[in-house]
RNA sequence: GGGCCCAUAGCUUAGGUUGGCUGGAGCACCCGGCUGAUAACCGGGAGGUCACCGGUUCAAAUCCGGUUGGGCCCA
């Protein structure tokens, strides 16, 4: 039955997660674990994970970290469950970003000067950047303990991945859908390059709006009336378009003295009127938009620009009718073929030619005239509004604030331009793609049938051409003839003129490749334009695979299996993918997709690196921890929801780490010493031994591994993480642990213990893997010491759940127990009775029959949590019936019948037990003899009250009432004295820094009622307390002695340690010798090393419980001459490496070996106070000034201050009048208080104290602080805290030759707390 | 203007598919307690027009319609 042995480790540090996380990286670098873990699951079935490739701009931010943690937690589940998961990370690098960055950084303001300085060393600069970036973002990839294949990542620039590019690019033209036209698009004129929609960002901007009158040609001295926001396309325009349907109206209008006719929409009129200022306006006639279809007007700049007299044509400048005209502004829409995607296909349908006097750069060109040729468009609207109310065109000129695309990168405003493009032809194929995305799984469901839906069926032909640099270049070469070639791969370049070997193929160098073209023998020429970076990342599913080039890995991955990426991608990754996938192979290259959100700022807003609101992941890895941060961001929300990053919610997570680390320390520190093996038995094994509590921790364990399996599979991590979260702080921490405590604390074999110890162990275990994926540091670490058959928890088999152990009454009777508990500590609290003093019984009266049974399996937890000495249950529907019940005559009826007996009556009914009373008058009457006459009480003559039994209190809870019976005997309140007394040696134990095995030897000096009660419980407190002696003594010794107070009893207690616990550690390391026996050497005077070298065998023989073999052992082990063994502690592993012991900052003074003396009062370790007060304080001293006003502190600090020291006075008192009183001059005072002052402190900011006095300190000379304030800084936070501070303050006063001064109110200080304080310090002053 | 999503305490949020007991947590705040897991933890208190308006219903945070505000994507 015994599958293995294995012995835990203590755990000596504390939660550090900082330290912990690059240890354990360590380790897995130095032991392969990646390596391993990943060829562990070779045999499993084939997964691909497809990561979207981040672009590399530099570092990464809170949004990419979530990203990528989605990707690892995803990957490390499902190699948990023995799939072969592909994870290789993918790098976006071409395009604009680095193209910009590399201009910024080369000076270079414009693409004429890329091309002037020399393309070559601004490819050359792309490519180092993008380098650059990739490898600091892999850093801090690495930092979060992403687990991918950083030695092999794809990346966009590398030659086989252009390959696959040129071939997925050849695959569109053999079907066709490959094509180059004359289009309209956006245009960003700073990067003078065309843009996709994709590149495109709207928000709102500021631009004129003007009202154009056009001329009518058929009717003269009546206008067109037309709105644009965009002066500077008039010059282009070649048309007025109306919507058919509308009504228009011919209306007069009257400005002052000038009268007009102008056509507008009929509904538009009232608004024209407010807008314009017009004094009168009378509708002349309404017409159908249909009706002004084909009237001409003559443009209103005809005389400046040139085309404009020479264009000539049946439709240009004429009304047109278009179905898309909204009932907005005039109704009547500015037609420039040249200028807008709309008006370019409006133009295609009447045959008007397309005029675009705007070059690249932007500006007009000479084709617009000599007016205005060369001008920036934007620049030249004022130009051209001028121009409009010079010709007398202008009706009417104001502002809009409207949405506007800019682009992407530069964020100049776009314009829309002409030129010749190259696409690929989407609508085309439109129903491939509706049908192919109808195939994918999406997640959330809404994501893929609404979102990605409506953008594939409102999909346009997609524009692949850029005209810029840094890119894939396009593989298309074209000959004069018309002839057109597109290669589709770099091994087809070897039959180019001019390519060399393992040329690189970006540009420039490409661009001097030429062929011959078959049909003319001319030399074709390559397309100068480079592809849209969509493109590249659309391709990567196979071309991560090196697909066409190599098969193999294709036919084994291909398709992948599952990605993720932000909602914004629903226009790039997600699209551009589909459409690449239908294009080449006729379906989508993901299976499913979950779509997450973003990380948003604390106030909601989208992180933006060039606004500065960014949250920078790896600061917060560095103070708590990637663990936290990853937990935090899986926790806050649903994945496919955005997460307003909050520091707080990473706190949390922290905290809930270090809880569960709390509880795996504690269970190790038992289960080490104990060397229980985990592995000795299994949980169905030891099920017959288990109590209440043991099954209801499986049950609870069980359940988790189901829910967290089931919410994994869909990925609704959120779930699977509040779920651990719960049952770790929940269930384990706060109520499993609490239960089980005193079992562990059992010495010898015990079944009952070891049955806690499993139980434990599989909570433990069963976390570390649940957890593995989402916090795989701390996973690890606990994994390698609580359960080493794999190598690491992340080769572990994910856990499968067993439904027979979830009992969901037995879950339902411990909430009961939990919530009678809380009622329970509610009324002890009112009561003022701490959970120290045992209560005689409870009395429950639930309300149901199932709830009666659930609490008494669970009688025994309930009783020990609350210190009860008993249970009594009331049966359900019934009344507890030590309820005192009383009579209340009714003397309005009794009266009516018996009149002159009636308040007789009343005392004798209120003189008989109620019970009687009450049991006739349920039959229905009750006889009362009165007088020699029997009279009869009847229901209508009496009532009945119950009230509470003395010191019964009552409360209830959702499942029916407690009576809590609060009095106190003799017995019980021993037993409370006695707890109260171990809670106080404990503490004093506590205070000498005993180790946890160490023993000691207690005297007491109390009344003789405590006393006896010591008395009574002396072999309980002795246990607890690990004490060998324990006596009741006068004026007590002991190395520590304190005074103490507990409900009116004062007692003095006196500790000594035995030091007993090294010499035990060296004599159980002998075979044979088990704790008895070594104590039992020990206490017969073997308590040093040199005693037990000194005797002889045969003195060893004498000692009780040791046989003449043991003797002979022990004899021979301490007279070979070697040294002793180290004690046996921990099995050698990966994980003790991780383990390094937490610097401590605590100066204590060193433990005293055994063989030394062992009598050492630890009060000498603080030097003697003087006899009288030093005057003088010394540099890097740290004094203690004792009294009740801080007189004395301050005249120290004031004098010190004369000799030309700085000082630095942290005070509670208010600081101005301290200032005064002791002339304190320009001394920097912080006033400790919870106003929100500059020179304030809030009591509770420790760190921030402490830093202020760090850098006090760490200045040049150094200073004297003096601290008058303590009490308030420890009743704001707890002793500990404070004292940390203290020792850590002491520390650098000695580093930095200053002077603490620290006062303080004794009488506001526990005995024990002044000595502590006093240990400290290097003297203590009485004031 | 259209599509999708969202709105609950000062902050972050659960619940909402299946309408039903007193709308749960965590953080922060106030008061108290505990102490060999301890820089941890526990109890209590205060804090809510469940964005707004209307409808369905005996009953609405929940279902329906609309309004307002926010996010993403488009026009």
């Amino acid at each position: 039955m015994v599958y293995g042995r294995l012995i835990m480790r203590q755990v000596d540090e504390n939660y550090s997660p900082v330290q912990l996380e690059k240890d354990i990286r360590a380790m897995w670098d130095r032991t392969r674990t990646y390596d391993k873990v990943k060829n562990a699951s070779e045999s499993g079935k084939a997964y691909y994970i497809l990561d979207g490739p981040p672009y590399t701009t530099g570092s990464i931010h809170i949004g990419t970290a979530r990203n990528k943690v989605l990707k690892d937690t995803v990957i490390r589940f499902r190699r948990m469950q023995g799939l072969n998961v592909r994870d290789q990370p993918g790098y976006d690098m071409h395009g604009l970003p680095i193209e910009v960055k590399v201009e910024q950084a080369l000076n270079i303001k414009s693409k004429k000067e890329i091309e002037e300085q020399g393309m070559e060393k601004f490819i050359e600069t792309c490519r180092e950047f993008a380098l650059k970036f990739q490898s600091k973002m892999t850093e801090e990839f690495r930092l979060l303990g992403i687990w991918m294949d950083w030695d092999r990542p794809y990346t966009t620039v590398d030659q086989s991945y252009i390959g696959s590019v040129w071939w997925t690019l050849r695959q569109a033209h053999d079907k066709g859908l490959l094509t180059v036209d004359l289009r309209v698009l956006p245009w960003c004129p700073r990067c003078e390059t065309a843009l996709a929609e994709a590149e495109i960002e709207y928000w709102d901007e500021t631009d004129p709006s003007i009202y154009v009158k056009f001329p009518l040609v058929e009717r003269p001295g009546e206008y067109l009336l037309v709105w644009t926001t965009t002066p500077w396309t008039i010059p282009g325009n070649l048309a007025s378009a109306v919507h058919p349907d509308f009504t228009y109206a011919r209306i007069r209008v009257r400005r002052g003295t000038t009268e007009e006719t102008l056509v507008i929409l009929e509904e538009k009129v009232d608004e024209l009127k407010d807008l314009a200022k017009i004094d009168d306006v009378k509708v002349l006639e309404t017409v159908k938009g249909a009706e002004l279809v084909g009237l001409h007007y003559s443009h209103p700049l005809s005389d400046l620009v040139p085309y404009q007299q020479s264009v000539a044509g049946e439709w240009v400048h004429a009304v047109v009718p278009l179905e898309t005209v909204t009932m907005e502004s005039t109704g009547i829409v500015h037609i420039a073929p040249g200028h807008g995607p709309e008006d370019f296909e409006l133009g295609v349908e009447f045959g008007i030619e397309p005029f675009s006097p705007v070059g690249e750069d932007g500006n007009y060109t000479d084709e617009v005239g000599e007016h205005l040729a060369g001008r920036n468009v934007k620049e030249a609207n004022d130009v051209v509004m001028s121009d409009l109310v010079e010709n007398g065109a202008m009706f009417h000129q104001g502002l809009i604030t409207h949405r506007y695309g800019h682009c992407w990168r530069c964020k100049r405003p776009i314009i829309y331009r002409i030129t010749d493009q190259w696409f690929l032809k989407v609508t085309e194929f439109k129903d491939d793609l509706v049908s192919a995305n109808n195939k994918v799984k999406w997640y959330p469901g809404w994501a893929g049938t609404g979102r990605q839906n409506d953008w594939i069926v409102n999909a346009r032909d997609w524009c692949i051409s850029r005209q810029r640099f840094w890119g894939t270049p396009i593989p298309i070469w074209t000959c004069a003839c018309g002839n057109m070639r597109v290669v589709s791969s770099i091994d087809e370049l070897r039959e180019a003129d001019g390519y060399t070997e393992g040329m690189d193929v970006h540009r420039p160098w490409i661009d001097k490749l030429t062929f011959k073209c078959e049909k003319c023998q001319q030399t074709m020429m390559r397309v100068p334009d480079v592809l849209d970076v969509w493109f590249d990342a659309g391709v990567s599913s196979w071309a991560s695979l090196g697909y066409p080039a190599v098969k193999d890995d294709f036919d084994k991955w291909w398709p992948s299996e599952w990605i993720t990426e932000g909602h914004d991608q629903t226009r790039g990754w997600f699209y551009s993918q589909l459409v690449t996938g239908t294009l080449a192979f006729g379906k989508s290259p993901y299976n499913s997709v979950l779509m997450h959100g973003w990380a948003l700022t604390s106030q909601g807003e989208a992180m933006s690196k060039s606004e500065g609101k960014v949250v920078d992941p790896v600061g917060i890895i560095n103070t708590l921890g990637a663990d936290s941060l990853r937990f935090y961001l899986l926790k806050a929300n649903a994945p496919w929801e955005d997460v307003q990053f909050q520091q707080e919610g990473v706190k949390a997570a922290n905290r809930t780490l270090n809880i569960l680390w709390n509880v795996y320390k504690f269970a190790a520190l038992y289960m080490s010493i104990d060397k229980f093996n985990p592995m000795a038995r299994k949980v169905e094994q030891i099920r017959d031994s288990m109590r209440a509590e043991d099954l209801w921790m499986i049950s609870k364990l069980e359940a988790l591994k189901r829910d967290v399996t089931e919410a994994m599979e869909v990925y609704e991590l959120h779930k699977a993480i509040r779920a651990i979260d719960s049952l770790v702080v929940d269930d384990l921490s706060r109520w499993y642990v609490k239960l089980v405590r005193d079992r562990l604390w059992k010495e010898g074999d015990d079944v009952d213990k070891n049955v806690a110890f499993k139980v434990l162990h599989e909570a433990l275990s069963t976390c570390s893997s649940l957890l593995a994926p989402i916090t795989p540091h701390i996973s690890e670490a606990m994994h390698l010491n609580l359960d080493r058959r794999e190598e690491s928890v992340h080769m572990v088999e994910w856990p499968t759940y067993n439904q027979k152990w979830v009992d969901e009454d037995l879950d339902k009777g411990m909430d009961v127990v939990r919530e009678i508990s809380e009622v329970v500590a509610r009324i002890r609290q009112e009561s003022n009775i701490n959970l120290r003093w045992p209560l005689r019984r409870i009395i429950i009266r639930p309300r149901s029959d199932e709830v009666a049974d659930a609490l008494v399996q669970l009688k025994e937890p309930l009783m020990s949590q609350n210190n009860l000495k008993s249970i009594q249950m009331v049966p359900a529907g019934e009344e507890w019936d030590e309820m005192i019940l009383s009579v209340v005559p009714n003397p309005n009826a009794i009266g009516k019948v018996y009149r002159q007996w009636s308040s007789k009556i009343a005392v004798l009914l209120k003189n008989r037990p109620a019970k009687a009373i009450k049991g006739g008058i349920d039959k229905g009457e009750y006889s009362l003899g009165i007088e020699g006459q029997l009279v009869k009480i009847l229901p209508n003559m009496v009532s009945f009250t119950s009230t509470l039994p003395p010191d019964v209190i009552s409360a209830e809870f959702s499942e029916g009432i407690v009576y809590l019976d609060l009095e106190a005997t003799p017995a019980l309140e021993a037993e409370g004295f006695a707890r109260e007394v171990i809670r106080r040696i404990q503490q004093m134990r506590k205070d000498m820094s005993l180790q946890v095995e160490e023993f000691i030897r207690i005297e007491i000096e109390c009344s003789r009622k405590l006393g006896s009660a010591i008395d009574t419980w002396r072999e309980h407190i002795s246990r607890e307390t690990r004490a060998r002696r324990l006596e009741v003594a006068e004026s007590p010794r002991g190395e520590y002695i304190v005074e103490w107070n507990v409900a009116g009893e004062s007692f003095l207690v006196g500790i000594t340690s035995m030091k007993m616990k090294e010499n035990l550690d060296v004599l159980t390391s002998v075979p044979g010798i088990t704790m008895d026996k070594a104590i039992n050497l020990f206490d017969s005077g073997y308590n040093s090393i040199e005693s037990l070298e000194a005797a002889i065998q045969e003195d060893f023989a004498l000692v009780e419980g040791i046989t003449k073999l043991d003797a002979k052992r022990v004899y021979d082990h301490f007279n070979k001459g070697e040294p002793a063994p180290a004690p046996p502690q921990t099995a050698p592993s990966a994980a003790q490496q991780v383990a390094s012991p937490s610097a401590s900052t605590h100066r204590e003074p060193k433990e005293p070996s055994t063989n030394e003396s062992l009598q050492r009062p630890l009060k000498d370790a603080a030097p003697e106070p003087p006899e009288t007060p030093v005057r003088e304080l010394e540099r890097s001293f740290s004094y203690l000034v004792e009294e009740d006003k801080p007189e004395t502190s301050y005249n120290l600090f004031t004098s010190t201050l004369e000799k030309g020291i700085k000082g630095y006075c942290i005070t509670r008192n208010y600081p101005a009048k301290i200032r005064s009183k002791f002339n304190l001059k320009d001394v920097p005072i912080v006033w400790l208080s919870n106003v929100g002052r500059d020179n304030a402190i809030r009591p509770k900011d420790l760190e921030k104290l402490s830093l202020s006095l760090e850098q006090f300190l760490s200045q040049p000379d150094g200073g004297i602080v003096l601290l008058d304030g303590l009490e308030y800084l420890i009743t704001n936070n707890n002793f500990i805290s404070v004292l940390r501070l203290i020792q850590s303050l002491r520390d650098q006063v000695a580093i930095n030759q200053s002077i603490l001064l620290i006062a303080v109110n004794r009488s506001t200080l526990e005995s024990h707390q002044l000595n502590l304080l006093e240990r400290e310090v290097d003297h203590t002053f009485t004031g």
